[in-house]
DNA sequence: AAGGAAGTGGGGAAAAGTGGGGGAAAATCT
DNA sequence: AGATTTTCCCCCACTTTTCCCCACTTCCTT
C-alpha cells in the first residue's frame, strides 16, 4: 500500500506535501483526508481512513483496565488529528504534533505499509543510518521473516 | 526462475539496463516494473509483482508495537520503489537505494531464484571471493539441504 | 556480411512540487 | 451584535523532476 521514502518541505504557511503516490490511495475511496497521530520514536504516524480504523480498532482491544494500553491510547487518541488535503495535495499539521515530532522544516516521509510517517529529516537519518547497520542482528533475532 | 550474474553500468541519467532474461519473466505476466528494496549484505533485492507481494505478506504481519519489527518494516517498505520500464528495458533506481548499495556506476547483477540483486561491483567481488571460501563451512553449519 | 536483438545517449512533454495572492469563513474584541 | 482581525483554503503561475520516445551503436547469430 505505502511505500518508498520522500524528502519534502514544510512551506512558510505550514502546509505539507504528501507524495502523490501516497495521495492516489485516497482517490480510490473518495475521501480526502488523513488521520495524523502521535507515533513511536518520535515520528508522527498517518493513517488513510479505513486503516486508522483498523489501528484504532487494536488499540480498543487493549485492556482499559491496565496502566499500559491506557497510556497509549490517551497518546494516540489524543494525538489524532483529523487532516484535510486541499488541492494541491497538502495538509496542515497541527502545532502541537510537529512539536512532539521536533519537526521544522524539513521532513523525510516514508510509506510503512498500512500507514506512512513524517519524520524530522536529520533525526530521520540518524535512525536510518543506525538501522542500516543492525538490519541483519534484527533481522535475525524475529527469524520468521522469510524473502523466498 | 532467476540465474546468472551479468555487469552492467548505470548511466549518467541513473539508468541501470536490466538483463533481456530477466524482463522476459515480466512478459509473461503482462506487466512492465519492478520492485526494488533495501536488502541484506548492503545490496537491492528486486522482485517481479508476484514475489513481492508474497514478501510483502510476510513483511505485513509484523506488529508496529515492537521494536524490532518496526524497525524492520521501515527499513523494507520504505525502501521499496516500483521502478517501471522503459521501452529500453531499463529501471531509474532512487538515490536513496544505490547510496544504500554504495553503488556508483559499475553492478553486477545476480539471479536468486525467485529475486535478482544488484550489487556494487566491487562489493560483490569481494564477497564472491569470500563465500567461495567458506561455501563448503555455511553448507556444514546449516546442515539440512537436501538435494533431489 | 547482413539482419536482428540488446545496449546507450539525449531531447521533450507531462506530471509533481513550490510559492504567493486574494477572498470567504471563523474567531476575537469592543 | 457588529466590526476587525486572523485563519484557512482555493486558485494561478512557476520550477523541477520524471519518464517516455526516438535515433544510433554494438554485438551476436545465421
Amino acid at each position: 500500500m505505502f511505500y518508498g521514502e520522500y524528502e519534502h518541505a514544510i512551506d512558510k504557511k505550514g502546509r505539507l506535501i504528501i507524495p502523490s503516490k501516497f495521495r492516489d490511495v485516497l482517490k480510490d475511496k473518495f475521501v480526502d483526508s488523513f488521520m495524523v497521530t502521535r507515533g513511536y520514536e518520535k515520528c508522527l504516524f498517518v493513517f488513510p481512513p479505513d486503516q486508522w480504523q483498523a489501528y484504532e480498532q487494536s488499540l480498543r482491544a487493549l485492556s482499559p483496565h491496565k496502566a499500559d494500553p491506557r497510556a497509549l491510547s490517551r497518546m494516540f487518541y489524543g494525538g489524532a488529528q483529523q487532516c484535510l488535503c486541499d488541492r494541491q495535495g497538502r495538509i496542515n499539521i497541527p502545532k502541537i504534533l510537529l512539536d512532539y515530532a521536533s519537526i521544522n522544516k524539513e521532513v523525510t516521509i516514508i510509506g510503512v505499509s498500512t500507514r506512512f510517517e513524517i519524520w524530522d529529516r536529520g533525526r530521520w537519518n540518524k535512525y536510518r543510518e543506525a538501522e542500516e547497520k543492525t538490519l541483519e542482528e534484527r533481522a535475525e533475532k524475529i527469524g520468521e521473516i522469510r524473502i523466498e
